[in-house]
DNA sequence: TAGTTATGCAACCAAATGGTTGCCTATTCC
DNA sequence: GGAATAGGCAACCATTTGGTTGCATAACTA
């Protein structure tokens, strides 16, 4: 039995909506427990923007961090679109390939 | 051999990122083929508005729709969303509850 | 044909978003 | 202790976003 909150879902979508934030979360899947000035490096904006949008990805839950002497550590949290891929999206799991085929169908106007 | 446009993914993601536009989805999952006027039954927005969330829609490939008469028929596309779940959410193909672990290990401090 | 229904188009508006600069505090290193 | 490094906080700004109102056009219907 699973009770999961869909309370949140519009806070990960939001998250993710942002292509710097998404960004983020490739380069803490690639290395993960980053500092913010690691995360930083190679990204044009200044140090301030990428603390807001983690600021942000902390509160879809998406990065979670813990304090080490001067320094942040940033750690990625994959459940969150776990969640959403199996509850939200596997609502669209009809075989995609038929319903593209049906859309077309239903675009050109003949009864599907 | 696929070759996948990963293009608009952002215009895909970006329009997730709205409640209305998911919830027009969800409509359309539920019944394909409304009319823009029947899409706006029950939304508390103007005609207007909505026909802007569904061209968003259509932009990211997510909804298409045909002229018929004076009416428009809005039919859904779940091509996009299959694609991004299976090409970017599946970059954190972890066992999840494992993943989780992990990241309280990492944020009590303990070496993982 | 006249009225009603379905949609299109454009201007406008407030609030949210994504970014900046400036300055302050806390650690670490010499 | 003093300089350098890592980060926190707040004010500010332009653009985007999500919505509106007003009006025009096209197509059914009586």
């Amino acid at each position: 039995m699973v009770a999961y909150s869909t309370m949140n879902d519009d806070a990960v979508f939001k998250a993710l909506a942002d292509a710097s934030r998404r960004k983020l979360l490739d380069r803490l899947r690639q290395k993960n427990g980053q500092t913010l000035s690691e995360l930083c490096h190679g990204l044009e904006m200044t140090r301030q923007a990428v603390a807001k949008h983690l600021a942000i990805l902390q509160k879809a839950n998406l990065v979670a961090w813990r304090r080490e002497g001067r320094e942040r550590l940033h750690f990625i949290n994959p459940v969150p679109i776990h969640s959403i891929a199996e509850r939200w999206i596997s609502k669209f799991e009809h075989p995609r390939l038929q319903a593209l085929a049906k859309l077309k169908r239903n675009l050109e106007g003949k009864e599907s």
